[in-house]
DNA sequence: TAATTTGTTCATTTTTTCTTGAACAAACTA
DNA sequence: TAGTTTGTTCAAGAAAAAATGAACAAATTA
């Protein structure tokens, strides 16, 4: 369980490149990602472009963050697919530019159909498993509650699937 | 980032006391703690009172988890501070008895006041640190730029603290 | 073709988080 | 009172997750 620390941007040696205003935005947003359960790399190149007027490169990342190219490259892909993240042509330029995308609804879907749904999905298929055993389960007084139990669990889930593509609707 | 692996509480010797729903359904549960963000001892704890009958003890959880006394004290701790259990008292016995709360509702409330909102309220913070930043810019394209984008951050989160007490009517 | 730039992958190292177990306290019991 | 039972805390070890950096591939240029 993450009990987020402190955060100190300003005393990195190696990020004084960066301006107040972008390391307190850097500094919300790997809070944020915290709580989504993310690493902190994820935030700092979110944050980061989200504060960017102009489209930023790998390299400037990299540099800017004093991070490691792999972690760039990494939490790049990542925060693509995702689609908070988006890549920019520049004509005459062979290097890929990056924006953030900042429309709420559309990261919300984006962090939900690749980071949650597939854990979801193992849910359903544990409960459906469950079922079966639930079913030979003998006519005893054990038997029927722990059949009540598994029956509770389908009802959650029911309402997990119902729940979840409302959420949409309420962040335009 | 978690990506949750195979669980494997039926080739665990020390486990064999479990019957096969309780293995499904602790299974489950672990599952679900993980996509929460918690560990996997919360969700061995709140699986096995899920399915039993009776009222267990922190003896009875050690023993049949397998698992440290310690463990099974902090995890008791919090899923009591978050509401997902309760102590009760059984006379005649010195020890106390555990059951597992049961209403979804309760569940996921216990959940945001505990482990959600005490993050965001850092965040809050933080944002209105930002906005005094902002507010200092000069009054460039690079300043309104940024400006706007902290203005889209408080929008952000509003938004939050409108939708998310909704979610709890969405749950009955 | 050889050298350069750009970006990805992945084994290793580092950091963070979780679990354990021993020490401790409190409440009971003989 | 001394001993037992029950449960908590916390330092240390184990496990898991994240970051690094070097090797590699692909595309480009001289």
């Amino acid at each position: 369980m993450t009990i987020p620390a402190t955060l100190d941007y300003a005393e990195r040696p190696a990020a004084l490149s960066l301006s107040a205003l972008e390391i307190g935005v850097i500094d919300f947003f790997v809070g944020a990602v915290k709580v989504l359960g993310m690493p902190k790399s994820i935030g700092e190149i979110y944050g980061l472009l989200f504060v960017s007027p102009e489209p930023l490169t790998l390299d400037s990342l990299v540099e800017r963050l004093s991070m490691s190219k792999g972690s760039a490259s990494q939490g790049l892909k990542l925060l693509r697919a995702v689609g908070a993240v988006k890549a920019i042509y520049q004509p005459g330029d062979r290097r890929d530019y990056f924006v953030a995308q900042t429309e709420l609804k559309q990261l919300a879907a984006g962090f939900m159909r690749e980071q949650i749904q597939p854990r979801l999905g193992h849910g359903e298929e544990r409960l459906s498993h469950l079922q079966g055993i639930a079913d030979t389960l003998p006519d005893s007084a054990t038997g029927d509650f722990q059949r009540d139990r598994v029956a509770r669990l389908n009802r959650w889930s029911k309402r997990g699937r119902e729940v979840l593509p409302l959420l949409g609707g309420l962040l335009d």
